[in-house]
DNA sequence: TAGAGATTGTTCGGATGCGAATAATCTCAG
DNA sequence: CTGAGATTATTCGCATCCGAACAATCTCTA
């Protein structure tokens, strides 16, 4: 699962084969246990939740973020999940043709598309969150509780930085 | 950039809409701003270091992990890139068009085939990763250096329990 | 030394994923 | 009012991205 070599065997031989370059090595592994960590963490939650709903990754971001803000515009759901206005059209065409959701047009802004729940979408989340969560408390616990405010805080702090530049 | 919710507001939402299930929040937040930072700080680095190159973030990775082993089985490259064999095959087909390396069979199994660097490809990597690296510098900083370690620490070990799962 | 089973890279179909161009709509200075 | 500029969701073309099916190759047992 964790591939042919360790994490300190792709740790060592990086730095063996860049020694001549003046990295700063321990930035270097910051950013790429963080992709990482992301990546296997997806991965996980995809197989183990994911799967036997047959929904993506972006498709329960939308799902998450429609459930907590709805009636949300399709900007801000972009905008919460980090993808792209042209990617999300897809998603939610995907969504919409599944029964999840709906398309409204704004009263307000004829610009603008509201998106909600359907009854099917809402008890969809309301079976498939919980069982999330239980495997986002299991990752979580391997991080000592008293350090986990703290890792946490770091995490939103590159976050900020990033978003920032 | 950070969108029309503060990290703040979004968390306050969440628990306010969610309060009623009996959820691990601790942990979801853990795992959320997982997820939001690995996004922001990919797209900080396709922006200020990828873009100039025509080079997608999975182009990358494939060519940094080639740089680092070369010779290399492809094999190798997905499972340390995080993504599947049928994904690398179109993003080598990618590169290998654009001269960047060169896929080779196996002469001890004819079933593997070996990816190394061109000379432009090499060139090419010595002269983003630097660059690349100075990004990377600049986002761990954001964390007190006494922590960096601590950080990565907690990482590795999410990555190794999810990938264990 | 066969040949059943395992392993590998590719192909296939379908769903993301994005930047750029576009049409619809709104805003606001003149 | 009005029309130039801004903003929005969609469309378009293309590059990922994946699971499943596949052909080629290796392994290992009988």
């Amino acid at each position: 699962m964790a591939g042919q070599h360790t994490l300190a065997e792709t740790e060592r031989q990086v730095s063996e084969r860049l020694s001549h370059m003046n990295l700063d090595f321990q930035a270097m592994a910051v950013a790429s246990n963080l992709f990482r960590a992301a990546s296997a963490v997806r991965n996980h939650l995809e197989r183990t939740v994911l799967a036997a709903s047959g929904l993506s990754w972006t498709a329960f971001v939308v799902l998450w973020v429609t459930w907590i803000w709805e009636p949300i515009e399709t900007r801000q759901i972009a905008d919460e999940g980090g993808f792209s206005k042209a990617t999300l059209t897809g998603v939610l065409n995907t969504l919409e043709g599944r029964g999840y959701l709906v398309r409204e047009k704004s009263k307000d802004d004829g610009r603008l598309v509201l998106v909600s729940l359907t009854d099917s979408g809402r008890k969809l989340m309301d079976g498939l969150f919980p069982e999330f969560n239980k495997q986002e408390q299991k990752i979580s616990s391997v991080v000592d509780e008293k350090n986990q405010t703290l890792f946490a805080d770091m995490l939103r702090a590159v976050t900020a930085f990033s978003e920032a530049q």
